[in-house]
DNA sequence: GAGTGGTCTAGACCACACT
DNA sequence: GTGTGGTCTAGACCACTCC
């Protein structure tokens, strides 16, 4: 070895090896949109003489990132910032597909309500908010071939995305995610689902058009941005006649 | 590089890296079961010196098998072949938890019915079987706290679990699939799920205690042994008032 | 050809578990 | 102490993309 690392020991209360240590670095830089989604990231060489560690272990750092879908690698071209927009995936979370393989086509988004007002008890703890803090709920229907299929309700904390209205959603084409990352810089990384299976009342009857009988898919899910800080609560109520939920198990 | 490595370079079709050939041959070994499920594969030194590459090599080979839960490692003791018994995570495949994080117990299980059959056309689909071929189905019943919660068909191919009772089912304490593996040699690897939301008919609703108008989560599972061959079709119906299904979306 | 990520090697050393 | 997996390095070469 000739030089020591310009990253302290220190760096990570506990023992963490130096890859993770770098890998927490390049996160910072992430977070805080040193380079734009779908903008490359500076090249492994690059990285390691920056923070004086080998190529090596700046690749482990990145393989893990990679890994977590924070990161894209293109083989002779560079290391891209992970991103919602043109990212050939449309909905990325979204695990709602057709029953038959057919194209089933762009979906038809509807924005049934968007408004502000305070976040009840539940929605503030799915969010990490106080009770009162205000919240946007947007409430839409996405439909398929004409057929509306799901009905999702979902809160977002006040504060981060100031400015976002009714007209700004109407107006936009494409994954909401990408909205979220272009317009208020925050980045959807991760997510958990809750599933079950529940009957719809009226007004969720109609909006789906459907039966009061009819079983439907409720899917509950909280959307986290970096350091696994929740943004985005949504309820779902899909239906699952035409459509089913795919999950892979490993 | 002093000596020509082992494997030829035409191992594989079209191009693949040298730690992808080494992952196929190691592979081929636990398919063949000459290591069984739980015990320990050699060392990463002594593969290395087997298949005459490096170390590092072998590694790469061992991280991706390991990543998709083939093989266990443990440092200072070694790497292990993955199984379904003595995994502290029961029921790797069951997605459902209880709403509240309670301790409920393991699951009363009673087994309905298991009798051989012929296959209809969508079991022999899903199977890679032809209709008509020999099948075993099963259908039981999972409770948690005295509720019935888990009703379960399944329906394995005929050949694979020859001698397989509805008298060892019902002795057998622990996971279906630690039974498939230590006395069938079948090791469920992969899993498919399709959920929808369903409504019982009489008899389902009578296994589950519950009224024929209540919900119910239905998850088609189709579970593959090595290679991606199918081995199991499973459709459950899932009570989701004292449950959820839990997904993470990365 | 130049630049990027991807592979492969060889060697040194660290962290952990058993004996 | 010995053996295992885990980390880190340095250098060579390959595969891909763009100019």
């Amino acid at each position: 070895m000739n030089a020591s690392p310009a990253v302290a020991e220190l760096a990570t209360p506990s023992f963490s090896p130096l890859y993770r240590q770098i890998k927490g670095l390049i996160l910072q830089s992430l977070q805080a949109g040193e380079w734009k989604p779908g903008e490359p990231i500076p090249s492994e060489i690059e990285l390691a003489s920056r923070f004086r560690v080998s190529q090596g272990t700046v690749r482990k750092a990145i393989d893990e990132l990679a890994a977590e879908n924070l990161v894209v690698r293109r083989q002779g071209k560079g290391t891209f910032v992970a991103t919602h927009a043109e990212q050939h995936v449309q909905y990325r979370f979204l695990k709602l597909v057709p029953d038959d393989a057919d194209v089933d086509g762009p979906a038809e988004r509807t924005i049934v309500d968007c408004k502000r007002q305070r976040a009840s008890a539940d929605v503030a703890r799915a969010l990490g908010l106080r009770t009162g803090d205000g919240v946007l709920q947007v409430r839409r229907v996405l439909a398929y071939a004409g057929v509306p299929t799901i009905l999702e309700d979902l809160w977002l904390p006040g504060a981060p995305f100031k400015g976002l209205t009714a007209e700004r959603l109407a107006q936009w084409h494409g994954p909401m995610y990408a909205l979220f990352e272009t317009e208020f810089g925050v980045r959807m990384v991760r997510a958990e689902e809750k599933i079950r299976a529940v009957l719809p009342d009226a007004a969720q009857a109609t909006l789906l058009d459907v039966a009061m009988g009819t079983p439907l898919l409720s899917v509950e899910r909280v959307a986290h941005t970096y350091h696994d800080t929740p943004m985005e609560l949504r309820r779902g109520l899909y239906r699952t006649d035409t459509h089913h939920y795919r999950n892979e198990l490993g």
